[in-house]
DNA sequence: CAACTCCGAAAAATCGATTTATCCATTACA
DNA sequence: TGTAATGGATAAATCGATTTTTCGGAGTTG
């Protein structure tokens, strides 16, 4: 145990090195596992540094090194379960490797994703897991070419020319939505989305139609599509139904929409699944103790994570050949907010409060 | 704009003294800001800072420095909503003083939580934003009064002799709550927690206690608490349940037993408020989307995060005096949940599934 | 026995900044 | 006019490690 006293300035390489009558370089091989020293003097070493509670100061040591074992990783915010359990693998995976993660948000702001890169770069952090605001052709993803810095995209990227994508496979997962909703006999969907830029959503838009549309030439399919905030999409969604549109089921390409619709629903007293039928891309933990529970597209984000950082560190350690796009495949979970259209008590909108 | 090549080595600051034709601690001083340099010279400074695209390497300039401009944030998980909220707060929070957040999770975990300590401790940080997996007597508080840290402790503590502490007003908000349940005229009530040796949740349990016996002193009052884990909380609920319990509201302490309660009930297929009433401890943007809206106390977040970085930067200042235990208020929101009891179509338990 | 190779360890250079000590001109004042 | 004070800048020390270079001694070889 530390024999050293609390409040004293903590021991350094030499404070080592003087008490175990060495110089600092031997110390700074034993603490690397370097073999080429003498048993005896290792020991000494092991004992001054058990004594003094020595440990190496990862600063000073990266300092030093060519790359600092630092992991930048940049959200669009903190908030969701999504991106907060992302950080959580992220930041497992990074410590396995011995790199330390800083995590930052850029809560959906372009500008600020740019700054925090920026931020990042000056830490020199050996490479960068970015999940860009809009798509890979933001400025971030500009900054860090512009600046040969090594990172990989997730979740809102599709593929890029400079770097490796790692996303979701929205497309095959929508075209999975629309089989079961159609299987069910729903006719006529209404698909809702934010962030229109964003390359994902547009995936999933077009699985969902293409699929719809190949399985049912005659399906209706209404969009209502907002950029990036959800105010706009909320006003938008109550325009489509003051028009008098009666879709059986709707599929939100976002978790805040799915949150948007569900109190659009409320608002006019639709209840799922007798009055309409709702599925959701992105899951969360309330979805399943909910009444109804909602169904839902899960995110493999365990995978996505693990894949990033294999990929990053790939990178770092000089792999060199063209950018890889990877899609990991989502799993459809279809629970009680969908039903079959008309199979409730009352299929009119009517306000039952 | 920065005329170097990408791919470059990054330009240091003797490469700017020597493009300006001055000496590496006059620019120092003109990046820091320093007046004792001629306007002539800070110019030319400027200029080759501008023609080179020199940055302060914030890592190198902290190796110097006493106080490393590093923050960090220890929380139990990423997941929620509210540890979310609070890292995107105290990010911003340090950001506006110049300060780097490194945030890392302890899942729940002590040793985990005292791992990272240490790592942090390696790191130099400045300080310490802990929320405590359990309370303020945990092992990673020990450590940090051991190595002399400065450290602000939050959320799951009341008061440490050794550190500063805020967090919400759980016995005040309870007492609300309390006062609530009763005046709609419930008189057999269940409270559930997890986590049973965390300070709040004691805090939140006696609040509500208290103020329940006061108004109504032969008021029924059940407890179903749990350690720290979600599965024994179910199965103690379930057995409570299977003894033929029919208290007429839950009041959960904790979010992660909100969505327990929640699961227990569908289960069981209770509805909100016509068989039972709930009110859970931590609000969740879907609890206003979902039918029935789920009544909630909310954290004052902003105000936690942000009273603990000025408490946080004032020990690092150099403020003595002895620790302040601050207490936030909290809102409580009754929403559609929450009813009187035998106040539905149905006050028994049967299974309408 | 001189020359050469090896090995382990110490000495010195380095990373990129900040801070302290030093120095050279002026300027101020007695 | 001589000396002290001052302003502005540079050289050098420092932070705490890693990496490279140097060095002394043991063992080999011709």
């Amino acid at each position: 145990m530390a024999h050293r006293q609390a409040q004293q300035r903590r021991p350094s390489i030499h404070d080592v090195a003087s008490r175990a009558g060495v110089s600092a370089a031997t110390v700074s091989k034993v603490m690397q596992g370097v073999t080429t020293v003498r048993p005896e003097n290792a020991q000494r070493v092991y004992d001054a540094v058990e004594f003094l509670g020595y440990r190496v100061d990862p600063l000073a040591s990266d300092m030093r090194r060519a790359k600092r074992r630092i992991i930048g990783a940049i959200m669009p915010e903190f908030e969701s379960e999504f991106f907060g359990s992302m950080i959580t693998e992220l930041e497992g995976l990074a410590e396995q490797r011995g790199y330390t993660l800083v995590a930052a948000s850029s809560r959906e702001s372009e500008a600020r994703e740019k700054e925090i890169l920026a931020r990042m770069h000056d830490w020199r952090v050996a490479g960068v897991v970015l999940a860009p605001v809009r798509n890979e052709h933001g400025p971030a993803a500009g900054f860090m070419k512009l600046n040969g810095m090594t990172g990989v995209l997730i979740d809102r990227v599709l593929a890029d020319d400079a770097f490796d994508t790692v996303s979701a496979d929205s497309a095959a997962a929508s075209a999975e939505v629309a089989r079961e909703l159609l299987s069910k006999g729903h006719r006529h969907i209404l698909v809702v989305g934010l962030g229109h830029q964003a390359a994902t959503v547009r995936a999933r838009l077009d699985g969902f139609r293409t699929k719809a549309l190949q399985l049912v030439p005659d399906i209706r399919i209404d969009v209502v599509l907002s950029e990036s905030d959800v105010e706009p999409l909320r006003s938008l969604l109550r325009d489509y139904f003051a028009k008098g549109e009666r879709p059986t089921a709707v599929y939100s390409l976002f978790l805040k929409g799915t949150l948007v619709v569900l109190s659009e629903f409320r608002r006019r007293g639709w209840h799922c699944p007798d009055d309409i039928s709702l599925v959701g891309f992105d899951d969360a933990e309330w979805m399943q103790v909910t009444w109804p529970a909602i169904a839902a597209v899960v995110q493999p984000v365990r995978e996505i994570a693990s894949n990033a950082v294999d990929v990053l560190f790939r990178r770092i350690e000089g792999e060199g050949g063209p950018p890889k796009a990877r899609l990991e495949p989502c799993k459809v979970l279809m629970r009680e907010s969908v039903g079959s259209p008309g199979g409730g008590p009352h299929s009119g909108g009517g306000n039952r409060q």
